[in-house]
DNA sequence: CAGAATTTTGCGGACTAGGCAAGTTTTCGC
DNA sequence: GCGAAAACTTGCCTAGTCCGCAAAATTCTG
């Protein structure tokens, strides 16, 4: 049970969250200073920066949710699931039942993700945001292979390579004329991963 | 032949990057302003900025290097080399020549790469410069496999893949007790990177 | 050497990030 | 319930960043 407090402050978070983006979204990401976020969000400036150190931040927040989720699904599959089985519903998780993951993606979701990597100060950010969860990641593909993920090698090279594999996946689905639907290219992109990258040429 | 401008310029370049990375090891990153890169360099503040936009990405700067390096190997080498044996050779190359990379790692190198993650905006922008080779690298896998880079999703996959898999061994490497070789890493990433992560339970 | 092209520099302005302390609001023990 | 304690918000303030602009300095071209 969560007390006011804590509701309170999940409320501010994601008026912050959906103000930064929107504003973003609107009149582009250089001609929206922390001040107005702040203002459409009803809080002061000062206060903005007691819940993201800057702008981008802000405007990536969407993209940590998500990373956790697929962090955290991946530690709830079932114990007996092959790795490779359990990672892809991971990955899919956080995309699954918005409309726009099955139909072509709509322009707004293509701009919203389109603006991570519109500035190099918000890709870096949004690549720092993708990455934060790749311990985790690693954490639970550890337990699943039964390798340590401080000593060795293995889980770590997984779950980054997973990540970058759904992120190659949804990169595609941004840039795709025409447009496809979206689940069947992250799990294309990670078959490919664990088939090894076959040579397409043959 | 190049010009006495341009010469200049490049040392301009390479002094900011050196003094930037410099201070940031001796000092600490937060302690380090512009304005002391700048006046270690020889140059005004200002000039500072018409080289690199944030003391993040003159600290970063090495790196941004490297990546190039990679690319630029790739291109070069035989066309009819198969594309696993090339990618390989292609990540190699930066880390090939020192020391430090088939003897264990000295404090400094471990205390530079370690400074490329010590803060979140630093983290966010070696993160963007790590990946803003790849579309150069999937351009060449692409030329390499008959893909279109454009059209096809393997190049792009493949080109990520192989960054975060080199960057998983140097990431292991840096903390690795006792200490181990590089490239045989970097080898090994990539090997089972190219053999579709068998399960090492096995 | 003169004029064009390019780079450096100082100045100034808009914005950011975060320490600190006072004011509010929520929680918790009694 | 109630009053103290904890947590959150806010305003104020400072240090620092980033970049446009135009003048000065430097290098290049013929």
């Amino acid at each position: 049970m969560t007390g006011l407090r804590e509701r309170k402050k999940q409320a501010t978070r994601d008026a912050l969250m959906t103000a930064a983006l929107q504003l973003a979204l609107e009149r582009g990401l250089d001609t929206v200073r922390v001040e107005d976020i702040a203002e459409a969000a009803g809080v002061s400036p000062r206060t903005f920066n007691n819940y993201f150190s800057s702008k981008y931040e802000a405007i990536a927040a969407r993209h940590t949710d998500r990373t956790r989720h697929s962090a955290q699904v991946l530690r709830d599959r079932p114990p007996g699931e092959p790795l490779w089985e359990a990672v892809t519903r991971a990955m899919l998780a956080p995309w699954e039942g918005a409309e726009q993951t099955t139909l072509p993606p709509g322009p707004e979701a293509r701009a919203a993700l389109r603006l991570l990597t519109s500035a190099p100060a918000m890709e870096g950010e949004s690549l720092r945001v993708l990455f934060s969860a790749d311990g985790e990641l690693a954490a639970a593909v550890a337990e699943r292979t039964g390798t340590d993920s401080e000593r060795d090698f293995y889980p770590q090279l997984v779950a980054t390579a997973v990540i970058v594999a759904t992120q190659a996946a949804v990169r595609h689905w941004l840039q795709a004329e025409p447009a496809v639907p979206l689940l069947p290219l992250i799990e294309e992109a990670l078959r490919q991963l664990g088939a090894g990258f076959p040579d397409p040429s043959i």
